[in-house]
DNA sequence: ATGGTTTTTACTGCGTC
DNA sequence: GACGCGGTAAAAACCAT
């Protein structure tokens, strides 16, 4: 998998690097050995006999936004965000041409002229005030968009923009990217109320890098004593169950083992994200609901091996419970 | 930096379909 | 023979100090 996306990186690389002797071989239309004209504003190569489009778009007019895979996203993930390109000149903001002309090309009047002067004076001071406005609405723009791929509810959003804010007021934008930052006021906003995502999935609707988001997020947390309590394993059944189609009882199941588990101190220490892993996975053994470790290996991103060592361990509590009600 | 704990990776053997 | 499961050892990741 990984090796396609390599020979793709690498295709592409030597592409642009292409010598002029191979550009000039391309001239010649393939259909009819015509010459071939290049429109460059639509990065469109046809040939002047026969019409033929041979080269359509091959010039790069964005960023890649949409990624299928986890491969893809390592490679396409290189790409800034919306913003970098939209910029102000593309979008709203008004720039005032340098030259003193009007818009019918006749020079103004020194009146005008200083009149056009304090504008582009007070435009630019408008811009460069509005930097950490724009900043923020592009932060808020992440967040918004990674809480709708991710199914979190509005008040989750409004959390992570007041911890996004509160990052920026403290000055720990510099040196960080302001969608790691985002990724991770949105990942702690989802943890503080309740409706946890895991990592993997947080990474996965993420711009940066799983290891720059861990990184930023352990940094944001210690830096804004933000108080983040260890997710609660059970808040991860619902989504795991319905992602593996397990019955309703299965999933009852799972959280009592749970609870039953929350109730022995099974927890200290375990990663929450295994222990529902393993919850899911006990669950249905008990209700002879055939579900493989390597699915929920797939679904919860956890490994088998935690997996095994996980549910052994809620069974026994469980059993454990059992008896102690028992008796 | 360090040490202790947890998780992952890689490899193995066993039983079953 | 592939698949699911289980165990193990060593490496890696994580966390508090």
């Amino acid at each position: 998998m990984s090796e396609t996306r390599v020979w793709t990186a690498n295709e592409a690389t030597t592409d642009e690097q292409q010598s002029t002797t191979d550009r000039e071989r391309e001239h010649v239309c393939p259909e009819c050995g015509g010459s071939l004209v290049t429109d460059s504003e639509h990065g469109e190569t046809a040939c002047r006999e026969c019409g033929l489009v041979v080269e359509e778009d091959e010039i790069d007019h964005g960023p890649e936004w949409r990624a299928f895979d986890a491969s893809e996203r390592d490679s396409k993930s290189r790409v800034g965000s919306p913003t970098t390109q939209m910029m102000h000149d593309k979008g709203l903001s008004t720039t005032i041409d340098w030259q003193n002309k009007d818009a019918y090309g006749k020079t103004l009047s020194s009146n005008q002229r200083e009149k056009m002067q304090r504008l582009r004076t007070w435009n630019r001071r408008f811009q460069t005030r509005d930097h950490q406005e724009r900043n923020l609405r592009q932060a808020l723009g992440e967040i918004d968009r990674m809480a709708s791929a991710l199914g979190l509810p509005e008040t989750v959003r409004e959390t992570a923009s007041v911890i996004y804010r509160r990052a920026l007021e403290d000055d720990l934008l510099p040196g960080r990217s302001i969608e790691g930052v985002a990724t991770s006021a949105l990942y702690a906003a989802a943890r503080q109320a309740g409706v946890p995502r895991t990592i993997d999935e947080v990474a996965r609707v993420s711009r940066v890098e799983e290891e720059e988001f861990k990184r930023t997020y352990r940094y944001v947390v210690r830096e804004l004593n933000l108080e983040v309590a260890p997710a609660d394993p059970v808040s991860y059944v619902t989504r795991f169950a319905s992602e593996l189609e397990l019955s309703d009882e299965a999933e009852r199941l799972a959280r009592e083992l749970l609870d039953a588990a929350k109730e022995r101190g099974i927890h200290s220490g375990k990663n929450p994200v295994g222990l529902a892993a393993a919850a899911v996975y006990a669950a249905p053994l008990l209700t002879n609901e055939q579900v493989t470790q390597k699915r929920v290996s797939d679904v919860a991103d956890i490994s088998e091996v935690t997996i095994r060592n996980r549910y052994r361990e809620l069974l026994n509590a469980y059993d454990d419970a059992d008896q102690a009600v028992a008796a």
